[in-house]
DNA sequence: CTCAATTTTCAGAAATTTCTGAAACTTCAT
DNA sequence: ATGAAGTTTCAGAAATTTCTGAAAATTGAG
């Protein structure tokens, strides 16, 4: 590995326990993203200095998150893994996997917990709680579904509006409000 | 704490590690939460039984998130916490607060990548890959920074167009056109 | 300033998570 | 079928994170 991978490699390392992914499969994608060909596991293993088992989990674990895909070669009984192109792909990926696993837990929970049926003041203030939650959740899941399903040209084309984004609303709204 | 209390605190706490958070301060913001009036550290350490100092950084963390806020009442030295009623509110920060920690470190690691000069074949195939990384981010981060600044009202508005979004898109584009 | 109430710090104990090596398993060419 | 190449599993070792109790620091009333 060259210092300038290197430095990259060791940062998604640092920063993989922030992102709610250990080190190890933080620096093995990063291996694998920059990397100019697909890589087997004993070359991961390898240039990281990693048990061949601990890349074994750390593969399995980037299969899970859809972040690596797997390639052959013919004549090689190998897998080789590499990290998809298409940046807002991967976003899209990510953002997905996330809400899965961060959001939609929670959503259940409110869910269930509202239906109870409670009657101490304290309780009741708690379910008028969980509502705000729960409407802001769904409401930004909703909208995030949404977002999602563009392809990534149109998803690209609303980020790039920046700005305008209030002001598009704003023009919207007054569209809107002539129609009535 | 009643039953329904303490299973939204529990599931708190369960998430907590998948939000970043651990276990501890999950269930401590979760009391806070659902509280119908602020709490001192006493009571918090009373009803999670956890041990004082616990609560202490807990809460220590928790400001530092901008989850909670301090209140105090006359007569009464202790500090009293309560959690921030607007929930579009605590969405914003908390989507701040994670952007600095999670995003902007990543972001001047690239910036700083980027400026090695390089020449290997396989370096430049990684500066390569890390330029689209960070245009993504950048992009991600500038659109968000916009959307950040809109006040509660416009962003719920935002996000109840829902489904609409990529027609106003669509809109949008045509009336550019007709103005060149 | 003094002192009691309260909060914070911190070293080490406890718990959890990650990592390894050895063994088990799978796959496929012969 | 056999066995060589490759992958996965898993029990326990190593490392990291969280939690506690005791002690230190801070705060504000008198």
């Amino acid at each position: 590995m060259t210092p300038l991978v290197r430095a990259f490699v060791s940062h998604f390392g640092e920063m993989g326990s922030r992102w709610g992914i250990n080190r190890t499969v933080g620096q093995i994608y990063a291996l694998i993203y920059v990397s100019p060909r697909p890589l087997n596991a004993d070359e991961i293993a390898e240039a990281l200095e990693f048990s061949r088992s601990n890349v074994s989990m750390g593969l399995k674990e980037l299969q899970a998150w859809r972040l690596v895909c797997l390639r052959h070669f013919s004549g090689d009984r190998r897998e080789y893994f590499e990290a998809p192109g298409d940046a807002w792909e991967v976003f899209r990926t990510l953002a997905e996997e996330r809400r899965r696993r961060e959001i939609e837990p929670t959503l259940s929970m409110l869910r269930s917990s509202l239906l109870e049926d409670v009657s101490s003041e304290e309780d009741l203030h708690a379910q008028a709680r969980m509502r705000d939650m729960h409407t802001l959740i769904e409401q930004f899941t909703t909208w995030f579904d949404d977002v999602q399903r563009l392809d990534s040209a149109t998803l690209s084309k609303l980020m790039g509006m920046g700005a305008t984004v209030h002001k598009l609303l704003d023009f919207a709204d007054k569209f809107k409000r002539n129609k009535n």
